[in-house]
Order: structure tokens, then C-alpha cells, then sequence
DNA sequence: CCACTGTGGGTGACGTGTCAACCAATGGGG
DNA sequence: CCCCATTGGTTGACACGTCACCCACAGTGG
């Protein structure tokens, strides 16, 4: 669907794509969609369910995860594997909601820490059981352990391949 | 990073969630990060090196498969499986970059055809080779013809379980 | 002490996705 | 024939991401 030569052109510039043979066409499709529907449903029911969003969930397991719950802003930007500008964002918008709060810090003038409130301790707490069991559910109960083992050397190798990528990587 | 009990707390609602352990745990994050990686960097190539973005791309790339370029919305729909007020958005924006045109639909009164313009299939002609290339490369180069057998059969596995969920499908 | 570069972080504008509500045409059943 | 539920599709408000740019402070070199 989203890889193949419906248009006959003869690129002028350099050699020729490689186009996807029809296997390969075939895990590209499906494995787009199951990412696709994976993630929607889990959006989906932590959204229905509790008051917070997905992402917010990542950002509140991170503070959760540090002694006093109170990280600085680009150790939560490397953790999340987010952009600094969206992180702001959503930090801002997770402090209008209540569920962390800003401190100065004063070790370095320019920085700046994060830490959960209460609000948001309780809001994760709720929210955990329940997307734990859909992970559950959805990715590891369809999968046999051998399939686990599989694919987390496959994710290992695309990761991989990746990270030493000459590619666009503009700064965090 | 995403499924711990870093908080101690035995859940008052019903069971124990069965939480996930250490290899678990470590598949989730890392196929997280996969996800992200690859479609972050597939979509800033296409984005950078020609004038449509990966939703873009994926549309033009189902009105190039059918023939006379002219599709019904709702079929669309289902072909991308977005939801249709996504596609409505999506649809009028790409109008007014004049990649698409629409047409009324004679046989269903409140129907409507999307159609492919020249702008859009030499659009999707220049994107197309290099795109195809950029997953090459980062998706099946990194794997061994053994893994893309494994990893078909999975994604295949997690997409079943969740087409016979009882989980929030609101109407498409 | 002063430039100067780099780094931590925020901002605004804009494109995109979602939810809920809406509207018009359709296709049955009575 | 009319009522009415369904279906195809749009809209508006709002949450979210990205890009480009900005600013304050830090850490050098002279």
C-alpha cells in the first residue's frame, strides 16, 4: 500500500528504486497496521478510561521512576526520546492540568526541574493496571515466548540501524 | 518504562495486575522506540526532501492503485482505516495544496469521489523512489529473510487479536 | 574583565488528529 | 407515501507536534 511501482516511471535521476517485492509488501502493510491499531487502542482506552493521555502516562512512569520524583527537563527529553520543544509544550500543558509542578534549579541558572504533584501520583496509579493488562492483552498474550525472544532481536536491529544513521537528526 | 510497579500499591480494584517482567519489560520499551524512530525519521525525509508529507503520501498512494485515480471517501477511509472526520480534514487541506480534486458522486446523493491531479500523481512520483529506498534501509536491509518471515507472522498475530476485540471501535 | 560560542529551555505559528455534534440523502417498513 | 433510523460526509473546538526562532545563562579564550 504504501511501497509499489503503480507508476511505470523510469526515474530520470540515479539508479532505480528497489521496489518492495510482494512479501515484502506484504509485512510493510501489516506491520504498519498493526502499529497503527495498536497504538490507537491504547490511546483509546487510557484517554476513556482516566484523565490522562498516553502521553502524559510516559511522562508521570519517568517521574515516577527517580527518587523525589523531580527530574531535570533534557534528562526527561533524552528518557522520552522527545523533542525539547514538544516536551515544553507538554509540560506546560500538564502543569495547567495539575499533574506536575516546576522548581528553579540552582545548580545551573538556566535549567529547570519537574516533579509530580499528588494529583498526579494518584492519576497514574489509577491509570496503570488497566494499560498494563491491555499491553497484555494486545502484544505479548497473542505471542508465543519464542515470538518475544524473535522480536526483540528484530527491534534490536532496526533500532540499531538507525542510531548510526548519517541521517536528519536535528538537535533534541 | 512504561508497564513497573514502581509504585507499591496493591491495587483495591479487583486483581492484581500481572505485571510485566524484566524481558517484557525490555521488549516493550525497545519496540517503542522503534516505532518512533522509524516513522520519526520516515516522516522527516519525505517532509524534507519533497512537498507532501507521510499522510500525504499514503492518500495519493491509494489513488494512484485504482484505475482513473477516483475514489469514494468511505473507501478510502477504510482502505487507510482512519477515521473519517481525520480524512475529511486531511481531504480539504490536500485540495487546498491542489494535490487532489473532488468530484460529486452521481449514484449516492450524499457521496463524494476524491481524485488524484497531475500536481499530485508528480507529486507522489518524485517522493516515492527515495521513500521506498529510506525503508529498504532502515526496515528490511537491517533483517535477515529468517526475520521478515517472523516478523510477518507476528504482526499478524498482534493485528488478529485485536480485529475480535470488544474495545472502543467508535463508528469510522 | 570581556567577547563569543554553546547549551537549557521557552514561544508562536501553523499543520495535524480527535471528539462530538451536525446535516443531507438514503432506504426500508408501516 | 411518509416516517425514521442509517449512512456518507462535514464542521468546530480543542489537544497535540514540529519548525524556526528567541533568550538567558554557562563556560571558555583572550
Amino acid at each position: 500500500m504504501t511501497t509499489s511501482p503503480h507508476t511505470q516511471t523510469s526515474p530520470a535521476d540515479g539508479a532505480e528504486p528497489r521496489w518492495l517485492n510482494p512479501e515484502e509488501q506484504h509485512l510493510w502493510r501489516t506491520f504498519l497496521r498493526m502499529r497503527q491499531e495498536l497504538d490507537a487502542q491504547l490511546a483509546r482506552q487510557i484517554q476513556a478510561e482516566s484523565d490522562i493521555s498516553l502521553a502524559d502516562f510516559s511522562v508521570l512512569v519517568v517521574l515516577t521512576d527517580v527518587p523525589e520524583g523531580r527530574v531535570r527537563v533534557l534528562e526527561l527529553a533524552r528518557g522520552l526520546q522527545w523533542e525539547k520543544s514538544r516536551l515544553s509544550h507538554h509540560l506546560a500543558r500538564m502543569v495547567k492540568r495539575g499533574l506536575i509542578d516546576r522548581a528553579e534549579c540552582s545548580e545551573d541558572g538556566r535549567g529547570s526541574f519537574v516533579l509530580i504533584t499528588d494529583a498526579g501520583r494518584r492519576s497514574i496509579e489509577a491509570a496503570a493496571p488497566r494499560h498494563v493488562e491491555l499491553v497484555r492483552t494486545l502484544f505479548f498474550d497473542p505471542l508465543t515466548s519464542e515470538q518475544v525472544t524473535q522480536l526483540t532481536a528484530i527491534s534490536e536491529r532496526i533500532l540499531g540501524a538507525m542510531q548510526g544513521c548519517p541521517s536528519l537528526d536535528p538537535e533534541n
